[in-house]
DNA sequence: CCACAAAGTGATAACCATTATCGAACCTCC
DNA sequence: GGAGGTTCGATAATGGTTATCACTTTGTGG
């Protein structure tokens, strides 16, 4: 089922899973750039992009647009506060142990899932209570 | 708690509540210009934010970049395949009625929140086992 | 009404992450 | 070796979003 991997490609997705937080398509180039395997940048997005369609990498926009990637098996979530942008990571994956019904997937496959939450920060809505 | 709308922002809040699917920011200066209420793409854009700012509207990021909108009361989210792309919409929201853990939530309001599972669809399974 | 200030608007330019291009480098299997 | 394919990456092109800035509208006080 998982197909092989390039040498290239494991280096990127190594790359991914040795960072401790989220990479931008930029952040893995630069880093990759010094590194002993340098990587142009039309290589990164273009295995990020292959990477995705095998279900080992997600990504996720930030209201700037940037694009996030993380290793699927990284069950991580955020709670981003909808005023001044900041996130927070959640602790634990609510949504990881959830029963689907089979009768709604209509035969797809989940591979992962996105989940965010956005709301208020505790200082945004002291803000907010203030003005 | 809810600030007042401006004419122009309810407008905008209307013609997305009236769509019965998610518009871009493109989409909707489109459907406004040629309305009796036409409203610049500049103005599209300071809305839609202040309007996220304010949680009554969501949106999500399509692999193209693009950004699709829709009010937060709709409850939506989707199955997207990782291969081919297609999207389709889940029947029910699974983590409507779930109960965030209070003391990971660190004084954070949850006011809305995105949830979009990945994986494959029936059609590119089968493609993939005969591949 | 009349300044005058403050906020809102939109055509357009700028931005910038991502994608497409295309010639060069690299395999791979005769 | 070499034909035919695949991969690579510097660079140009793309396109949705954001910033700019002059103009209009709204609000306010006199």
């Amino acid at each position: 089922m998982e197909p092989k991997l390039s040498a290239r490609q494991d280096h990127l997705l190594s790359a991914l899973r040795n960072a401790e937080t989220e990479l931008s398509g930029q952040d893995l180039h630069a880093q990759l750039r010094n590194s002993d395997t340098p990587m142009g940048l039309a290589t990164v997005y273009r295995h990020l992009r292959q990477l995705q369609q095998w279900g080992l990498v997600r990504c996720r926009h930030l209201p700037s647009g940037e694009a996030l990637f993380a290793p699927t098996e990284r069950d991580d979530h955020h709670l981003t506060c909808v005023d001044c942008g900041s996130t927070q990571r959640l602790a634990h994956c609510p949504v990881h142990a959830l029963e689907l019904p089979p009768q709604e997937m209509g035969g797809f496959l989940p591979l992962f899932h996105t989940l965010e939450f956005f709301g208020l920060c505790p200082d945004c809505q002291r803000r907010q209570g203030r003005a």
